[in-house]
DNA sequence: TTGTAGGCGTTATCAT
DNA sequence: ATGATAACGCCTACAA
């Protein structure tokens, strides 16, 4: 059997021209409702709003009558160009795909949701083109703000500069961008992760590491160190090992290791993916975990639990990133105060492949 | 340590008061620009829509000079009140942290962005009232179309009954909705992959399915039963185990009848998670995969790679079925013609946990 | 208590 | 080749 994953067969065809137009009933506006309860526009628009306490009781039931039956609902976008607020925001994400990224975005949509705001997504892979493509076309939909994740890259200038000075920006994890912003210590998270390690026995411990120049690898990189220097042990150069973080790198970067020989007895992976690739190579290699290589990865995504022996994380409140970045951006889109940054609380998550206290 | 992932500390205060507007300079619009350039909002209109060739070189430049000086960019919202279109679509999934269907969002996304779309996305949790909730906010924001994916259950009355009926929708997956759809052909799916089984040797396949109702378990299921009969073996009632597909009902499952000392040598899950659920549990009881029982999962996340034994996953072109709805409602919306239904190709991944040809 | 009129920013029709 | 004007659907200041 040789399928290909491409489109196979269509089964009839439907035409649709523009000569007819089919007799649908045009949508009711304010112009209908207010025609049928026989009351002026202002009035339906006041009734229909809530404004004004001083309508008589008889004419609001009309209205709503009216409203009711022919369905009526208010055009969002006669709404939005009046009153200058569109209940939507944008969420810039690098890629839905990870994991992190699509429980922000459920913490964001689910939040927008409650509050009624629409949310548009946006993948960019953290490339500076489509950052600015999004921040217009969000710009140009008027959306009442933006959460950028996924930024800290080259300062962002290019998206400082595309922003008009009054837009509405929350960003979450580490960034230099003038925005309150939402996160964690990255570095503290790593430090915890290397001082588990560290009283685990461990007294070589290596690095899987992400992208130099991105600020959250140089966060947790730094975190790295300073873990290190706390549980007095040198760094070792030989020991860090730059990747994109998948699990193909991490195994390829442990290959190396072991073909050059190089001694370790502990490892911190800054994504939980390429925890798993390392634990894989490892094995392969023979090597026992967590008995001569304990290992710690990053996010605590379901993954962790699904491989075996189950793999420590640290876990971030991904969702709750998303839905306080959401709460401040509306609140800043109601002209609210707000918090310039809130910080939350990681949880190291020790599980088999670092927990030599049961061995 | 005692962490708990809840927000932790706020850094400062930034007051947001609107008694005096921030001096920053209005957006510019097609005035703006018209007086700038000298000419009338409609010579600007025309010459930025690139309408009407007949238009003086010289005045050309002009508008496009002060449009350029200026930074201008038409509002959404004037030019979709206008134009009674907002190169918008609504993408209506069950939960965007499922593989399937982040892959999906990507897919559709992409191919929105590439076409100058915006999407906004929504999670249903296959909850009717969130289904309606979210088909009013999308319609009174008077996007393009609709992508509604998870669907199939109860027959989605809800769905058409609030649907106005010059509505544009696409479908994925299986529904019983009269719009356009994209899909494959479940049955055939799961039918292959129990002939894979059987050609393993398998004589009692056992089967983890999903929730009863939902279209897209009752089609694999068929699928199931018509896959046993064409390998010549009885459809066994007591193989049949529902779960909502998570890992730990799977877990639970095996559990269950490893209890019963149920006999069975071979395994389709319909979801990959839940046929990881079910490896582990079989192999704490002992059960040599794929030697005494072989497996295979659904949708071929990217989990299937990352477990030992490897995973046989069933691959759906995800990607591609939100690509080309997006692509299909781009074309309705622009009132071209548009495929009833569009099939792709399935591709069954056999990997070890199913191989029994090389042990 | 209710209505009139103007304008949010565009584009399309009709003139010139 | 270009401009004045109306209209998309709604809200609100002002008027009555």
């Amino acid at each position: 059997m040789s399928h290909h994953l491409q489109r196979r067969s269509a089964t009839s065809m439907t035409e649709q021209t523009n000569l007819v137009a089919p007799k649908v009933a045009a949508r009711p506006t304010v112009k209908t409702v207010a025609e049928l309860a026989g009351v002026s526009t202002t009035t339906v628009s006041r009734v229909l709003n809530g404004k004004s306490q001083e309508l008589s009781e008889a004419t609001r039931q009309r209205v709503h009558e009216a409203a009711r039956v022919l369905g009526y609902r208010p055009n969002s976008l006669a709404v939005g160009l009046r009153k200058q607020t569109t209940r939507t925001i944008g969420l810039m994400v690098p890629d839905i795909g990870n994991s992190y990224f699509h429980q922000l975005a459920r913490g964001a949509e689910d939040t927008a949701m409650q509050a009624g705001y629409a949310t548009i997504f946006c993948n960019t892979d953290r490339r500076p083109e489509k950052e600015i493509t999004y921040i217009d076309l969000l710009s140009d939909k008027r959306v009442d703000g933006i959460i950028f994740t996924g930024g800290g890259v080259n300062g962002d200038s290019h998206v400082s500069e595309r922003l008009r000075p009054d837009a509405k920006v929350v960003t979450i994890g580490p960034h230099r961008l003038p925005f309150p912003s939402v996160g964690v210590d990255d570095r503290a998270a790593i430090a915890t992760a290397v001082e588990h390690l560290a009283s685990q026995g461990c007294r070589d411990i290596a690095c899987i590491g992400g992208t130099p120049g991105w600020l959250i690898h140089e966060e947790r990189l730094e975190g790295f160190r300073r873990g290190l220097t706390h549980a007095g042990m040198p760094f070792q150069e030989s020991l860090l090992w730059l990747t994109d973080l998948t699990h193909n790198e991490a195994k390829t970067a442990i290959d190396r290791a072991v073909a050059q020989d190089l001694r370790f007895d502990g490892l911190i992976a800054f994504s939980d993916v390429a925890a798993v690739g390392a634990m894989r190579a490892l094995r392969e290699h023979g090597v026992s975990i967590p008995g001569d290589v304990a290992i710690v990865g990053c996010d605590d995504t379901t993954l962790s639990t699904l491989v075996e022996p189950q793999l420590s994380s640290i876990a971030f409140p991904v969702y709750e990133f998303g839905a306080e970045a959401t709460r401040m951006i509306i609140a800043m889109a109601e002209n609210k105060s707000v918090e310039q940054h809130v910080e939350f609380d990681f949880e190291l998550h020790v599980r088999a492949s670092s927990d030599r206290s049961s061995a």
